[in-house]
DNA sequence: GCATCCACTGAAAACGGTTTCAATCAATTT
DNA sequence: AAATTGATTGAAACCGTTTTCAGTGGATGC
């Protein structure tokens, strides 16, 4: 009676702990504690024989079994607001670059911007046991967030901040770099400023760089002579036209000032030139633009975008190191990172063309 | 002796199947049949006493053990060559959409262009027992997918092919686009063209678009007077300095003719916009310009970027789609699944400035 | 009125690991 | 030389599910 595998299709079943332990002719317990506590504990001649027979078999251990039974995944949740938003994107690099040299592997939930998801990213996320959360989120609905805090699972915050909730946040320096663009735009002789961002309402990155922006034109009007700044929000109707009309109002109440818009991150800042171009203003000479989130085709755009580079990279890589200290038990008061940007200068702030 | 619960740091285990039994009175195999098979097997009564208590517990099973017990993770996995590559980001926005509707969950694995990983990426994979791949892979490594694929796991290959494998395949009618694309550039009056990509040995997308591309050509210059091809490869080391020298070329050999460019991707494309910034040439206007690739920036590059959009939404929910229907037990052969691109023009493949 | 059947339900085994606990055996102590 | 010790190893329980198998009960057939 032939047994023979078939080999065309062979359901090739993986391996077991227990087949190792077959092969080796030892138990299941000394395969196991051959490979957690490598062969620390284990005679010379039973570890080799435990090694060969893992190499025969090609054995590797199944992730759920052990997650079962020690209660952790080495899973990471990641809940990203927007996938096609760049600054997400190169969150997530940072990300899992970390988390893959820490051994942990990320599990990705995408809200694609619909904030109604946010409760079932969380909870589907828990489902799978992941053993700590990094989230980018929309921040509508803050009792999700706090609901995986209350599993006692480790949160790490990036870019959005909940105010409620004790947990690490990671961030770029709003105010500090809203400061920045601000004084350039001043210093390249812009005078009307407008600050051009989505509805701002109960979304902290929004909120701060607003705020920042009318602090630093209230603290600016009685040094700098002329300096005028006002703010725009883009509801979520038509954007486009409604933003031709804030430009256009820009303009006229700029009167002989040079009027400099400071936008709030890369989809405004299309949006900003779209409207631009539609109204046949050039870049720099007409309106001033300096934009958050620095892209590739940032240089290539009009006469080049001048925007503030966020480290996104180090956001996503200090997020995930954050989670990691705390998942290996470490007990730390919430910390609060906040890294700088910088300027990345070019034509949208050049008042004439070379 | 009291066994308050603390408030504060609850930590709040995720209540069991056993818990629910347990209050409901009922057994496990009861709770696990409520759920199951909703209640076709259930008394009425028996039915919503154990509806309350998982209600009461806010139970949800533990997908680990569910996994471990049927075999089934309800995870899918999804390798890609380069998260920061916006076709990729596209695909896994369309992909996530159809598995979610159907229930699944992707585990996203990324390259970031280290062919050397592929292997790794499908071997972790598999250790979380995603029940099926969705792969966009740099095909340096086809023994990595057959491997899956010989663990018996259904596997759906999206741009990249392995022709080695038979497995689904699903890509963009680079034949047809790359037709398109040229046959735009000479409509438009351009005559000198040059293909532009990026190393195209054993990338077949990169392979099938430089092949259709010598192929309109030499078929073309029969019927078009003075049309004339070439193609360049950038290699790993300065495609910056190298790209220039090209362009120089291309217009030396262009003489009277107009000289077009067929870039093969985004990232190529904003090469060739970069070099032709550096060397003071304008688009459209000196050279020609038709990228593949849509973005959201396209239409902002210089007079506007032409460029060939690919259908990747679709792309990434058929292989999601295709990738299910098998997880479902359909014993199909493999299917080959051809989308066509849609040609975008605007100013940088029009040869005189509005 | 008793055997048969069917529909529900519960007990227990299994999935693939880890960990506790007890057992073995050689080496050391007295 | 017998007792104590310590280091290794194996058996079994357990993690949270699903599923088989058997058992209970009432309804039906004669």
């Amino acid at each position: 009676m032939l047994t023979r595998t078939p080999v065309r299709t062979a359901p090739t079943a993986r391996a077991t702990i227990a087949d190792v332990a077959r092969q080796a002719g030892v138990s299941k317990a000394t395969v196991s504690r051959f490979l957690n506590h490598r062969d620390k504990l284990l005679t010379k001649g039973i570890a080799t024989r435990v090694e060969v027979a893992i190499a025969a078999l090609s054995y590797s251990p199944n992730p759920m079994a052990q997650a079962l039974k020690r209660g952790r995944s080495r899973l990471i949740g990641l809940v990203v607001a927007d996938v096609s938003n760049p600054f997400s994107v190169a969150v997530l690099r940072g990300a899992e670059k970390a988390c893959q040299q820490a051994g942990y592997l990320l599990m990705l939930f995408n809200l694609g911007n619909d904030s109604g998801r946010e409760r079932e990213a969380i909870e589907t996320l828990t489902a799978y046991q992941v053993e700590g959360f990094i989230l980018n989120t929309l921040g509508q609905d803050g009792g999700a967030a706090v609901e995986a805090a209350r599993h006692g699972k480790p949160v790490v915050l990036v870019d959005r901040r909940h105010h409620d909730m004790r947990a690490d946040f990671v961030s770029l320096d709003n105010a500090d770099a809203v400061r920045t663009g601000a004084r350039h735009l001043v210093e390249a002789g812009y005078r009307e400023l407008l600050f051009v961002s989505e509805p701002v309402k109960d979304v902290s990155p929004r909120e701060e760089r607003k705020s920042a922006f009318c602090r630093y034109i209230s603290e600016s009007e009685n040094t700098i002579t002329n300096l005028h700044g006002s703010t725009f929000e883009s509801t979520a109707d038509d954007p486009e036209t409604e933003l031709s009309n804030a430009l256009q109002c820009l303009r006229q109440s700029a009167g002989e000032r040079l009027p400099g818009i400071l936008s709030s991150n890369a989809v405004v800042t299309l949006r900003v030139v779209a409207a631009m171009t539609r109204l046949g203003l050039r870049l720099g000479t007409d309106i001033g633009l300096v934009g958050f989130d620095e892209t590739e085709w940032s240089p290539y755009v009009g006469p080049g975008l001048s925007t503030i580079a966020q480290p996104t990279d180090d956001l996503g890589r200090i997020a995930a190191d954050c989670l990691i200290e705390r998942l290996k038990g470490l007990e730390l008061p919430p910390r609060q990172i906040l890294l700088s940007g910088r300027l990345m200068p070019r034509g949208s702030s050049v008042p004439a063309p070379a």
